[in-house]
DNA sequence: AAGATATCCAACCGCGATAAT
DNA sequence: CATTATCGCGGTTGGATATCT
């Protein structure tokens, strides 16, 4: 026997929400706040499906939203993360205050896309469309070192049963192909040597405390000169010759934040900071 | 002015990971 | 341990609106 369903999957709206499910939801959660989706239609008085509340919540309802244009700088960020991280639209929304995943996805689509195009950079791979592609083979063991990004469990014990999340992160040791625009990243970004790792994104769950671990996070940054930045709550400074400069890099154990780099939900590194020669 | 086409974006769909039973 | 539901994510769709012919 597993869980009982929900809700009626019939007699659901459908569709574009109503001004009065609207404030049926925002009332319901700024008394009772987010989460338990399951339930909330119901109590809420709503008839839709949680996942259609949820969705309507983080989009369009949050309080933080910004709405409006996307700023020049917004664009920039957008791309520069999109370059590292390919289409990971939660991690991108992470790093970009009152933005919604859905609607940073939407505005890569209808605008972004196209201007990169018109520059004649291929959106996919952010390389110059005329530039040929670097056959497999031609890779040298140095782009191998580069492209690969190491996803260990601090946790070794816990091997079984253990699979890659959407994030890419694993929980066993191996050794993944995590986007492939990293393999290029030597190239887009000559100074840029990242040498990650990550530990799995543990997290707080409210139905199990015992979750609740220490983080290990170990990231690893250098810049031309081989300067390595690391250290618990490290600055990172260039200097002179380098041309990567980190306004902060927070490197913490602490358990309420910075358990992950790609998760981008900490300081780990500002990407605005990030100066591309 | 009207129809055709393009663009935008909210919402849906399907899937993988994970939790509950 | 197996089964089934929920959550969260990325991809896609389709209706509303804008622009073009």
């Amino acid at each position: 026997m597993g869980r009982s369903p929900c809700c009626e999957k019939e007699h659901m709206n459908k569709g574009a929400w109503t001004k009065e499910e609207d404030e049926r939801l925002v009332s319901y959660i700024n008394s009772h706040g987010e989460g338990c989706w399951r339930s909330l239609p119901r109590a809420a008085g709503l008839l839709r499906c949680g996942k259609s509340c949820r969705l309507r919540w983080i989009n369009y309802l949050r309080p933080d939203l910004k709405r409006g244009n996307f700023t020049h700088d917004e664009d920039d960020l957008i791309i520069k993360l999109h370059s590292l991280l390919g289409n990971k639209w939660s991690l991108i929304a992470a790093r970009l205050p009152g933005r919604t995943d859905n609607e940073i996805k939407n505005y890569w689509n209808t605008h972004i896309k196209r201007k990169l195009l018109s520059k004649g950079i291929d959106p996919a791979t952010h390389r110059s469309i005329n530039e040929p592609k670097i056959p497999k083979s031609t890779k040298t063991e140095e782009d191998q070192v580069v492209k690969d990004v190491c996803f260990v469990t601090e946790d070794q014990k816990q091997t079984k049963n253990q699979k890659r999340n959407r994030n890419g992160l694993v929980c066993k040791e191996e050794r993944v192909e995590y986007y492939p625009v990293l393999v290029e990243e030597e190239k887009l970004c000559p100074d840029l040597n990242l040498e990650l790792k990550i530990s799995p994104p543990w997290q707080n769950k409210k139905h199990d405390q015992r979750r609740e671990r220490e983080i290990y996070t170990a990231s690893r940054f250098y810049t031309e000169n081989g300067l390595e930045c690391s250290s618990d709550t490290a600055k990172c400074q260039t200097e002179d010759s380098s041309s990567i400069s980190y306004s902060s890099i927070d490197i913490s154990t602490s358990s309420s934040v910075g358990y992950d780099f790609l998760g981008l939900k900490t300081r780990i590194l500002d990407f605005r900071s990030l100066e591309m020669k």
